[in-house]
DNA sequence: AATCATAAAATTGTATACAATATTTTCGGT
DNA sequence: ACCGAAAATATTGTATACAATTTTATGATT
C-alpha cells in the first residue's frame, strides 16, 4: 500500500472546507472560526489562517477584520453578475469542449452524471449539487483554456451560495435531462448545439432563483407595527 | 491634517509588490526574498507570506515549495490564453461601459491619459504601461460588474508579465491615440463603436509580442555547437 | 426588570522561535 | 585546477507566544 500520508497542507484544508460549503453542509454566514478548525484539522492556525484567505480571496468567505471569517453571503446584486458572467463564459466554453471531446472523457462526464442521479435518488441534494458543479468544471476544463476554466471554477462554487440563499422554494435544482443533452451534445462534437444547450441551461437554472429586491428593510418598524388594530 | 498612518497590512504590501512587478520594476523570475520584503516593509515575515500569497493566488508570482516566491514567468500558452480571454470579455465591457458613462469618468478617463503621455514624454516606460494598465482597468470599473471587472483586472496585471517576457523587440506598447479614441467612443456612449475599437486594441496589443513558439529546447547542445568548422 | 458601564473571557492579529529543507561553502581526493 | 562529498549557512514551513480587539458576562444604578 502506498505510504501513511501525514501532513496536510492549507491547500488541502482550504479544498474541504469549500467542498462542505458547495455541498451545503455550512451554510452563508456561518461563522468559521481558527481555533475550531485547527482542532479539527490537527494543524496550528498557522495553516487555518492561510487556507481561509485562500477562500477569501475566492469570495466563498468573508473575513472580516478583527471577527473572524464566515460564509460568504452574496447580495442579490453579486448573485445576478455570477450568473451573467457565467451565461458569458460557460457557453463558449462548451463549445470549445466539444471540439475537443474524446471518448474517454465522454466516459468521465457519463460517469458524473450517474453519480449526480445516484446522489439525487439518495436524496443527498448538498452531494448531487456539488456533483452538478463538478460536471460543469470538467466541461470547461475539457475546453483546455485553463484560465477562463479557473475563473469559471469560482463562480461556479460561488453559485452555490447563491442557490443557498436564493432558492425559490421547491424548485428542483436542476432538470435531470439538461446534462444529459448536453454530454450527447458534446460526444457528437456538436460545438454550437453544446453552446445553445449550455446557455439555456444556465436560463433555467436562474430561473429557479428567486432574484428579486426584497422589500425595504425593516428601516422603520414602527410603521409597520404601528397600528395596533386588527 | 490627517492621523499619521502607522499600521500596514499585508494587502497593501501586496498591492506595492503587484505595482512594482506591472512597472517591470521587477523582471519575471525575480525571487521574492522573505526576509528582504520584511526588511523592507518593516513587518514580520507572517504579513509579508500572506502578502506573496495572495499574489500568488493572482498568478503574479509562483509559490515552489520550500524554495520561495518568484515573479511568474508565463508560458507561451498562458500568455495566448490571456489575451484569448481579454479579447472575450474587455469588448464586450467596453460596450457597457460606454452606455454608463458620464461627464465625471471622461474626465477621469482623460486624466489617465494625459498622464500616460506624460510619462511616456519623461521616458518612464513602466510607469507609462502600469497606466495604460489602469485605464483598462478603470473602463472595466465603469461597466459595474465587478465580477467580470475583478477577472479582467487579474488578466491586465498578469499582462504584464507577458509584455515583459514577449514583447517584439522595438515594438510601440500602445499606439498613442488607440486610449483616446476609445475615450472618445466612450464618452459618445456608442457601445458599439467601442467594443470594436477595443477588440482591434487588443489585437495591436497581441501583435506587439511574439508569441511563436520557440525553437526546441537546447536537448542536444552537441547537434548545435558540434561541428567546430568555420 | 431593564440599561449601561465595567470586567472577564474568548478570538483574531502579529511577531518570534524552532524545525525542515535548500543553498552555499569548504575541503579532500584525483 | 577540477570535481564531489560533507559541513556550514541561509531560507522557508509550522507552531507557539504575546498583543490587540471583540464578545460575553457581571453587577451597579435607575
Amino acid at each position: 500500500m502506498p505510504a501513511l500520508k501525514t501532513t496536510i497542507t492549507a491547500r488541502e484544508i482550504g479544498k474541504a472546507i469549500a467542498k462542505a460549503i458547495h455541498k451545503h453542509k455550512v451554510l452563508p454566514g456561518t461563522k468559521l472560526g481558527e481555533d475550531e478548525l485547527s482542532e479539527i484539522y490537527g494543524v496550528s492556525r498557522t495553516l487555518v489562517r492561510s487556507a481561509l484567505q485562500g477562500l477569501s480571496h475566492e469570495q466563498l468567505v468573508d473575513i472580516q477584520p478583527n471577527r473572524g471569517a464566515f460564509v460568504s453571503k452574496p447580495s442579490l446584486r453579486e448573485a445576478r453578475e455570477i450568473f451573467e458572467a457565467r451565461a458569458l463564459l460557460e457557453p463558449r466554453t462548451a463549445r470549445s469542449a466539444a471540439l475537443r471531446m474524446t471518448k474517454e472523457s465522454a466516459r468521465r462526464l457519463q460517469t458524473h452524471i450517474d453519480d449526480e442521479h445516484e446522489a439525487l435518488a439518495q436524496n443527498d441534494i448538498g452531494k448531487a449539487l456539488w456533483l452538478s458543479g463538478v460536471f460543469h468544471i470538467e466541461i470547461s476544463k475539457l475546453a483546455d483554456q485553463a484560465t477562463i476554466g479557473r475563473f469559471i471554477e469560482s463562480l461556479i462554487a460561488r453559485s452555490s451560495l447563491i442557490i443557498a440563499l436564493y432558492r425559490k422554494r421547491d424548485s428542483a435544482l436542476c432538470e435531470k435531462h439538461a446534462h444529459h443533452a448536453l454530454l450527447e451534445a458534446l460526444s457528437q462534437k456538436d460545438g454550437v448545439r453544446a453552446e445553445e444547450l449550455m446557455q439555456s441551461h444556465l436560463v433555467d437554472l436562474v430561473s429557479a432563483l428567486d432574484l428579486r429586491e426584497k422589500v425595504s428593510n425593516p428601516t422603520k418598524l414602527k410603521d409597520v407595527l404601528g397600528g395596533l388594530g386588527a
